[in-house]
DNA sequence: GTCTATAATTTGATAGAC
DNA sequence: GTCTATCAAATTATAGAC
């Protein structure tokens, strides 16, 4: 679905490196372009409109995200999860920015609604991944948990990065594990 | 510290409605004064610059959750955490919004310093009260307990309002109360 | 593919009348 | 306290040269 023509792929990384820090509305043309050495009039080449180029990066960064989960399916249940944590740990650390689709979830409503359903798709993606990871392992299937589990580790790389407190995280992760840990 | 001007209240509660439903970046001032039936430039008397607003905003939204905090202390443990959890569902479910400083947070990098340090505060305040509780009804202090509910309140608040699926927030609510009563 | 140039709009902010 | 008028800057987007 995606070219992959190299400037383009430097737009979608510059552009996406703005939003996951200050959101998508603070992100400019102008910046990303400067980001990457080119005017802003020829980012337009690459993505007529704003709103298609934040389409393309929740589609990029969920195309990405799942390409990991998919790995991980063939690692037990622990494991498993010390994996997937270590997938929102290193957006918080790594990248030292919060998780795209936290921001694009958080700004919605002036948002289009093509994003709006993409960043809906990235959630439940991670919904029924966990779904099926407790389904194998613990016999059942356990939405409820998965909801626990995706809310839990979104929510601590927001806390943990507005309070610049990496340790925040680290416990947050630990408390996961354990919960997942007792019910196995 | 915060004057009791009737304009200035409605100014406030107006901007934050926009910035809790698409971001402090996407609030502005001709917007805010159109919703509370005045003049860009007047909002200009009541709050001199942006950043001003801002900080007025996380302010006030950290005064009024604390006041809430303090009513619930003199309840026992699952009742607290029911009420405490009935203040996330209401900021999702009636006021049709995520947390104000879960977006502020998400925008960190774009704000000025001074809102960021509020920001802070919120979370902080929220951890603190959390740990108090757990120590007076757990016998011990328990950061990392309290760093799960928050961060999962948190995130469950934007997971569940980006999906607009009222239950994601539903179950993880369940999922945390079942998660300290285990732990009682 | 990238550029210059520019249009059209929005924004935060100020000056000064009332 | 609120208004009109205005400014300077930034923004998304387009047209057309190279």
């Amino acid at each position: 679905m995606s070219k992959k023509s190299p400037m383009r792929e430097k737009i979608l990384q510059a552009a996406e490196k703005r939003v996951r820090a200050a959101g998508f509305a603070e992100m400019s043309f102008r910046d990303v372009a400067s980001d990457v050495g080119i005017k802003s009039a020829s980012v337009h080449y690459h993505f007529p409109t704003k709103a298609e180029l934040g389409e393309a990066l929740v589609e990029e960064y969920t195309t990405r995200f799942n390409a990991f989960l998919v790995q991980l399916d063939t690692e037990a249940l622990l494991p498993a999860i010390r994996s997937y944590i270590a997938l929102y740990a290193k957006a918080l650390i790594l990248d030292e920015a919060i998780c795209l689709c936290a921001i694009m979830g958080a700004e919605a409503i002036g948002l289009p609604r093509e994003i709006n359903e993409k960043t809906r798709t990235f959630f439940e993606m991670n919904l029924v991944w966990l779904e099926n990871l407790f389904g194998k392992h613990l016999g059942a299937s356990n939405r409820p948990l998965a909801a626990m589990v995706v809310s839990a580790l979104e929510g601590a790389i927001i806390v943990s990065s507005a309070s610049k407190d990496r340790k925040i995280f680290d416990d947050v992760a630990e408390e996961v594990i354990q919960l997942i840990a007792s019910r196995a």
